[in-house]
DNA sequence: GTAATGTATGAAACGCGTTTCAGGTCAAGA
DNA sequence: TCTTGACCTGAAACGCGTTTCATACATTAC
């Protein structure tokens, strides 16, 4: 592979003047430049990003720390991140992780090796601290709601949504309302007990610790719950759930064991993806793509604030 | 940010000395190698990624183009990518395409800029021709069914499925078979058009331009196309669906219709994702997930044949 | 005892584009 | 005519780790 010092010598320039043409530098006699053209259409020349990024000290690359790609939420976000990051040209090195935090501490490793320039944490498992360790090497935003850190993060107000889900589960007659979490250590979790505690003390009800459903991500989870449900001695008649696809589970097991909703059975989920529409059900809409770009847009600086918080919106449907 | 010259004069030895404790490089003397990672301890030493790869030339990076990830076939095959390419120590860099042939070739330029040491095509719209010239500069994977080429290529046999598919739908009495396709123009449509052709030839009925829907991927458009069902002067009795997203949109719609399935409206679609066993749609499983792996393993030069076809399975369930 | 190996280490070159600095030309303004 | 600033160009240094080559000592082998 031809390198710049070879096209100078056949365009009988110097290296800089090649350097700048690739840069398109104004200060270059159209001679030249067309000399430089012609030398590197000739050796079939093209440029070597590493060695662009080593000279530069970036690379227009931006990391983004996830759990999986296939949970629809954090699909989501990525493909709002995806889209904000083609305006500004970056490129996405996806960090998949599984909530292990050795791989998040690879992607920040990442970081201080300059090999992405930001990075974007949709969820994570390290603690604030390390994490905040590493942001003298780089831009590193979170998407969560987050009061601990003065990290940048752009976040959903998880406490607030779900004390509203909650609430209009009670204005709906409801008051043995059970929830479910997708992992009960994961930060927004934290938030989301912490509201369900405070509503069922506040309509005098017990917290039933079995009544908080962790784990629940996926429609098969939904599936399983419902089952689950029947079985029970005492069961609640609402459900503040995780995501669509747990109340997709829910309702289409519901339906089968002709269970009526939502007079037996209420359910209230989050997200407010196509299969919350299709199916009816009753869900908060967060923005979440939204999230995905503002999380860019901070790593661009585009966005002045440390911390932003994107509405949501209940949206009533059938299923409370 | 101290570098390896730093520590090797803090250390007291050659650059090539510290390169070698860097790589667990035997040929260093125990108390040189105490000695600089000592330095190295002291001075916070961390290697500069772009440096290396520039040096080495090659990055452990693997491309991923992709129409978009929030389509779960691609997401699940990205799923795959990131699994077995965590087995060899291979980050992912996404390239979100939308069919843009644009963005095909800037990711087809990563390689040739060695950014990326290979490069996986979930999906394409570039011609084999063009996409066949960077060859040289790196491994590059189809994840198609193409004869047209002697790229590597993992795949679905998907002629065969269809045929299948359709065959299937034959023995249960059909023959007014509609079927849908993600995008018309893409690479596995045209079998699967082709397909259709043979077999609606085989059963002399005519192929029936306004039976092929094109741009059916999601829920949404399920939900369009049963309600197009119901308005259509001549409706066929069976649908053969892209997927299951599409395939629960009509059984949702369906079903809300009051229309009889399978008597009146029989679907079957592909993948087989979580939502079509909840759903009892029936559908014909195919490997999505392992198509990632065994694009990696070829990546990875681990498989050795050119083109591998892996097996798809009719799931026989309500919808047919 | 001498040749052949293995171990250990450093100097220098290499991979390749960017950037700084110094020097030069030329036209416009004083 | 002299100054000033815009325009143009090249040499050399820089970013940073890897690799090759030469050298030197210590073993082992015959």
């Amino acid at each position: 592979m031809a390198n710049i010092r070879e096209i100078a010598g056949l365009a009988g320039v110097s290296v800089s003047t090649v350097s700048r043409v690739l840069n398109n530098h104004p200060y270059v006699r159209d001679e030249k430049r067309q000399a430089v053209h012609q030398a590197m259409e000739r050796l079939d020349y093209h440029r070597n990003l590493p060695a662009i990024h080593l000279s530069k000290g970036t690379t227009n690359l931006l990391g983004v720390v996830l759990p999986s790609i296939e949970i629809p939420y954090f699909g989501n976000i990525v493909e709002g991140i995806a889209e904000e990051g083609l305006k500004h040209d970056l490129q996405l090195v996806l960090i998949q992780t599984n909530y292990n935090v050795e791989k998040e501490l690879e992607a920040l490793e990442l970081l201080r090796g300059s090999l992405i320039d930001g990075l974007i944490f949709t969820s994570r498992a390290a603690s604030l601290k390390i994490i905040k360790e590493y942001n003298p090497h780089g831009p590193i935003i979170l998407c969560e709601d987050s009061d601990q850190t003065d990290l940048p993060s752009v976040s959903i107000p998880h406490e607030k949504a779900f004390m509203d889900g909650l609430d209009y589960l009670l204005t709906k007659g409801h008051t043995k309302i059970a929830c479910t979490l997708g992992r009960k250590q994961g930060t927004n979790s934290h938030k989301r007990i912490k509201a369900y505690q405070t509503i069922m003390d506040k309509i005098n009800q017990p917290v039933r610790e079995q009544w908080i459903f962790d784990k629940c991500l996926t429609i098969e989870d939904g599936i399983h719950l419902t089952e689950n449900w029947c079985r029970m001695t005492e069961r609640p008649t609402a459900f503040l759930v995780t995501n669509d696809q747990v109340a997709a589970g829910m309702v289409l097991t519901a339906k089968e064991k002709g269970i009526h909703m939502p007079e037996e059975l209420a359910i209230l989920s989050f997200d407010n993806q196509q299969i919350a529409k299709a199916m009816h059900i009753s869900t908060i809409d967060i923005p979440i793509k939204q999230m995905g770009k503002k999380a860019v847009q901070f790593i661009q600086n585009t966005e002045k604030r440390s911390k932003v918080s994107l509405p949501f919106q209940l949206i009533e449907r059938a299923t409370v």
